[in-house]
DNA sequence: ATTAGCACTCCTGGAATTTGAGTGCTAACA
DNA sequence: TGTTAGCACTCAAATTCCAGGAGTGCTAAT
């Protein structure tokens, strides 16, 4: 049963009007704000048509009709089209990545927040996968006997630190034996995952092993950023809504999520793409909407996106996710490029 | 005018009430409630001149009453006893800090995170402020030619770590040189803050200097732990707190509120102390309070604490930050001693 | 196929009303 | 003189009631 030219004129009315007001909509009411060249009687059955194809609902008998989560997908496959950003828009863009920032974490810190200003959504843009990336070098730093600190740098440049709080103590010249060791085997190609790394470093001290794979390993890995987040909650009370905070401000599995929601699809790179919520199943999350695109940078990928309400100006923000993805990969590339140089 | 002990039983049970149930009584409910050998009528004339003394006061014509900030003073100075913590919450918190945690930070973090489970509250710890502390030495870490990974320690065994961008490029053999120089300096006390080394670091290669000033600025200096924040706004709406859940997320100035609030009183070591929020003047804190005690670390110190509503309880919650705060020095202790030998 | 008309439904918001927990004051009492 | 009973009065909060608005579906006419 093909959806006719009228219906989706009718769909496409019902929709926006809930976007922007987010509320049900009769057939009379639609008549008059959209011109539409029928009656509301006419429209009255049109109605009735999408309702019978699951297009749209209503709240209860006598209301008018929103959008149901299958007419929200019809909709932004088939009707939206991605709106062009203006050039005062891609100007202002453009500017925030003028002053060349050379380091690419504040790049990536510097988008999250940039997304969140220009949505005035929940702006999200995730690392490379640090686990996932070779080991390039280590470097042990003798704090005192009793703790090093370890910096971890992979292929892609990327840096992590990492405390490692020792139970018997090394002195310096020993750990710095050490430190020689595993940069040859890492040359070597004998040690690849950052797991190793560590156990190679502790082997020679034996201590709270446990303690590490359950505190740090968060840290170790690649991060997010994550702006806004409570301008998507708003209205919400704290207690509602508390979970899903504390999710975020511990940076806790929220990586994980957001990624397996990507790896499911095929990574289109460049395209922009929208998921809702429940397609997510992130906790707390199901009535949101995620407007994302992935990047590259060396071998890996991360994910550059916009968190926010189901009724978002989708045409805009993804118009703005795609210009900004294919900033910030320039941007990556030119810093790339002057590493090889 | 001397307040009498009947005043002082009233007032009592007034403030106990509100603390329980928020809300305000009336002379009949207190003394059903309050097992107390008077009349309603009584009850409503000591009511009256607690009234008049500023104690307490009323919402409106009609209603019960309800202590005010000067009532709550009177009864946090005068009335309210330490409760001494059971045999069993003892051990619970021992337990914590068995098992033999060799770096200060985790320490630190962990008693946010034991605070704010045992009151439900939120948690809070504020490390000995880093940039007042003496640097001990620094590590200069050569990541690539337009990296440097710094590693700065203190006197008291603080390490930050930070990444420094270079516009121009320098080489490993280069930078090795930098680094000794800066560490001789260090020795011959030519150089104490952190700043000055930045810039001993920055004048051989002229950089993005306001990059720093700006961006990195919070990084370098004493971080706090904050936990379980969301608990305590529960009611509110985000929107309502929005402020003030984004400057905890971002870590921005809370810092320095704080510190000076402890600052503007006498810093008695060990004692817990109270402060509302309106003395706190931390925008978006105004109904809540902050129960503390301050903690030392080297020759600096720090503040253990828990903010919860105005309405908590204050007996067992300043006996628990009390107790945490002596283990939380004895485990100081013990890795500064471990340290020296 | 479209439309006008009609009876009917349901949500919404404001006004009116009731209830409960208080108060202050006065007069009586130990 | 301190304590108490009793009474008239007040206010906030919850509940009920009611009218109005925005819809719908259906039928009959165009």
């Amino acid at each position: 049963m093909a959806i006719t030219d009228r219906e989706k004129q009718v769909l496409g009315a019902i929709i926006d009007y809930y976007l922007t007001f987010g509320d049900t909509i009769g057939s009379r009411t639609l008549v008059k704000k959209y011109n539409i060249g029928f009656s509301s009687a006419t429209i009255r059955n049109v109605m009735a048509d999408l309702e019978d194809m699951g297009y749209i609902a209503k709240t209860h008998t006598s209301s008018g009709r929103v959008p149901t989560d299958l007419g929200y997908k019809f909709y932004l496959h088939e009707l939206l089209k991605i709106e062009q950003l203006s050039k005062a828009e891609m100007e202002r863009i453009d500017l925030a990545y003028e002053r060349k920032v050379t380091e690419i974490e504040s790049v990536l810190k510097k988008t999250s927040s940039l997304l969140s200003n220009l949505t005035s959504y929940a702006g999200m843009v995730i690392e490379p996968d640090f686990k996932r990336e070779k080991i390039k070098k280590v470097e042990l730093v003798h704090i005192d006997d009793y703790l090093v600190m370890a910096v971890i740098v992979s292929e892609n440049m990327s840096v992590r630190t990492k405390k490692l709080p020792l139970e018997h103590g090394i002195a310096r010249e020993e750990l710095e034996k050490v430190s020689k060791e595993i940069n040859e085997k890492l040359r070597r190609g004998e040690v690849h995952s950052h797991l190793q790394v560590e156990e190679l470093i502790l082997e020679k001290d034996n201590p709270l092993l446990e303690e590490f794979e359950r505190e740090i390993y968060q840290d170790i890995q690649g991060d997010f950023f994550l702006n806004n987040t409570s301008s998507i909650f708003q209205d919400k009370s704290v207690g509602e809504v508390q979970e899903t905070l504390e999710m975020f401000t511990r940076k806790k599995g929220v990586r994980e999520l957001f990624e397996s929601l990507v790896k499911a699809r095929e990574p289109n790179y460049g395209e922009v793409n929208v998921a809702f919520g429940d397609e997510l199943s992130i906790p707390g999350l199901e009535e949101f909407s995620f407007v994302y695109s992935v990047y590259k940078m060396g071998a890996s990928q991360g994910v550059i996106g916009v968190i926010g309400p189901r009724r978002m100006a989708y045409s805009k923000t993804m118009g703005l996710v795609e210009y900004v993805t294919r900033e910030v990969n320039k941007v990556i590339d030119e810093i790339e490029h002057k590493k090889e140089k």
